[in-house]
RNA sequence: GCGGAUGGCCGGGUGGCCGCGCGUCUCCCUUCGGGGGGGAUGCGAGGAAAGUCCGGACUCCAGAAAGCGACGGUGCCGGGUAACGCCCGGGCGGGGCAACCCGACGGAAAGCGCCACAGAGAACAGACCGCCGCCCCCGCGGGGGCGGCAAGGGUGAAACGGUGGAGUAAGAGCCCACCGGGGGGCCGGCAACGGUCCCCGCAUGGCAAGCCCCACCGGGAGCAAUGCCGCAUAGGGGGUCCGCGACGGGCGGCGCUUUCGCCCAGGGCCCCGGGUAGGCAGCUCGAGCCUGUCGGCGACGGCAGGCCCAGAUGAAUGGUCACCCCCCGGGGUUCGCGCCCCGGGGACAGGAUCCGGCUUACAGGUCGUCCGCGCAC
């Protein structure tokens, strides 16, 4: 991150399209595969194929809150994904990323990113 | 100034950087029906979007009207409204010095039921203590018997009108005045109701949020409604009963009846499956919002002008940083107000077919109006 606060953008080798999960059994079959828990967030993940899109989606569960908990905690886990997948993905893949109660929202923003990149690191393994 | 009552309004702001959904225009690509991408521009959550408690619009159950009976709801009167259990105005009752607030506020001489405990007696009342008269007994304090009474005490949520007087042996609406109550007339008011006059000595306590009675209202299900397309499949299969062309049968998912109307060559019942909530429509211009004006005490309505104001569907309106504003804590400085620095916090809460209400949640700010007290005049 800069000094002015502006967030650094992937831009090296143009914009990566990152498509959305929307149907319940790409989520149930990356519930399937593996798990990485971090403090502010759970990463589910499975290797679709060898080659195409990343895709990923946001789950928040009543667990989280009321309404206007899980849609914050959804959308910071919406940008996050947005800053840190395109680099650190890998093709092929389907990504889930979980909210949890208070942490997920409550959570330094550089924090949850960091919390991001060693589910990654773990999941990748 | 202090305390209180009440009605509105707002509910973070500005600026960087990076993003999201939808509409319109435009350009590019294309396996040109359509799909994908880029750019510009416009719009993009709430006062409660919430709880889903009422009332509607809309859609389907072919439809329409009426009656009877269930069932549910509403319940002082008048008005507003598309409608309401909402709102406004008024009445009555209760609370408060007051502003003002609160009220399931129809009917108890239609009927049934209930009134615990306490108490002598609890609904065609009743006599425990007590009061009074007469008689008897005794070591005159008192005790007993017969009768009269219901004022006082006591019990209770409630004791068969209340207070005062007259009256009496003591008493009692027995009588009188006032209050309360009942009946009738008149007056004011659309009405709820109020006022007043006459009569009645008082004759029927409470609970209707126990059943009930009366008046009025209500057909059911819901946008995952409903329609179309696509995919899948078997545009299903089996059993049984009635019927196969008529004065027969069926037709809103409470039942019955009547009238009109509609449907039928099949229909009713039971058993055995699969698939799925994929796309489009519904889907946002509406009992709409703003301003002005007129009518009305007001809720609200009329008229004129202007405006277009979310339509997502694993569900957009965000992420982050800085400054400002408010609050809290610590430190510095100052007699103190204040100022500066650091840290923390800024509520309740997110549309999902759309409106009108109600209810509940809510940091803080702001604008009125009114009342009481104190001070000044």
């Amino acid at each position: 991150m800069t000094d002015d606060g502006s967030v650094a953008c992937q831009d090296a080798d143009g914009p990566i399209h990152l498509e959305r999960l929307t149907r319940r059994g790409d989520f149930l079959r990356a519930a399937r595969a593996r798990v990485a828990k971090t403090r502010g967030l759970v990463l589910q993940a499975r290797e679709r194929e060898a080659e195409g899109a990343i895709r990923v989606g946001f789950t928040c569960s009543k667990k989280v809150g009321n309404a206007v908990a899980r849609n914050r905690a959804k959308r910071r886990l919406r940008e996050v994904a947005r800053l840190d997948l395109p680099r650190s993905a890998r093709p092929g893949w389907d990504y889930v990323l979980i909210g949890l109660r208070e942490r997920t929202a409550m959570r330094d923003f550089a924090d949850l990113r960091a919390d991001l990149a060693s589910a990654l690191g773990r999941i990748h393994r």
